[in-house]
DNA sequence: TTGACATGAAACCAAATGGTTGTATATAAT
DNA sequence: ATTATATACAACCATTTGGTTTCATGTCAA
């Protein structure tokens, strides 16, 4: 069961139901049939949208008699967060002039 | 210059080459010709993902005589990291559990 | 002022995306 | 055995996406 690699963690999380899809099964595992109850559309088209979570592998899902039981899986996510480190390091100098300025701001003030 | 708000912080960075663009922003300033030459596709392509990424406030554009330079506008980023944070709990219950099991195992190793 | 340069903007296009409906198959319940 | 349930899969469709080419405009340099 290779991945076809086909979607990425980025591809996968730029749709906003696959993000409500995830939220969903962060509480626990749910049946396609369950997750469809939370939306306005098909059940085909959230088993398409829970085939690219699972070409990310950010679920998994299992038969379980008639059913196909999918969980989250959040391990891919570390790639985003390691792409996210790199670009704090901008915003945090940002925070930190600031923080210079309203100390040196306090500084001349106060005294 | 209010945002149109078609493209939010994960579509924008859902595109490889979008993400290049970031990165190279990330060291300095530059005008669109100058980044379409780190790339093998049209100025005007380059032209339309500084857009996307402009949409969704990423990045900033000023012109300078016939130049248009834009800058890195790291942001919007928060919202992603806020998105992942909720994640994070998850996959570092995995890891606790790991960090547990590696102690415990140095523990009965070492003594 | 004339030409080269940098960009803007429009028209166009193929492929991908996000959805639908319809049909088939396997399992559960009566 | 029959019916209802849960899913799989294929075909289809409209819109969006990511690219192109072409033409117009503004700015810099000679």
């Amino acid at each position: 069961m290779s991945a076809a690699e086909k979607y990425d963690v980025f591809q996968a999380i730029a749709d906003p139901t696959r993000r409500e899809v995830l939220h969903l099964l962060a509480t626990k595992e749910r049946s396609i049939a369950e997750i469809t109850t939370h939306f306005d559309m098909s059940r085909t088209a959230i088993a398409k949208h829970l085939h690219v979570l699972a070409d990310a592998e950010l679920v998994s899902g299992t038969k379980v008699g008639r059913e196909k039981i999918y969980m989250l899986q959040p391990e891919p996510l570390t790639e985003l967060k390691q792409w996210l480190a790199f670009y704090e390091q901008f915003w945090n100098n940002k925070l930190t002039k600031l923080k210079y300025v309203v100390e040196k701001e306090m500084m001349t003030d106060t005294e």
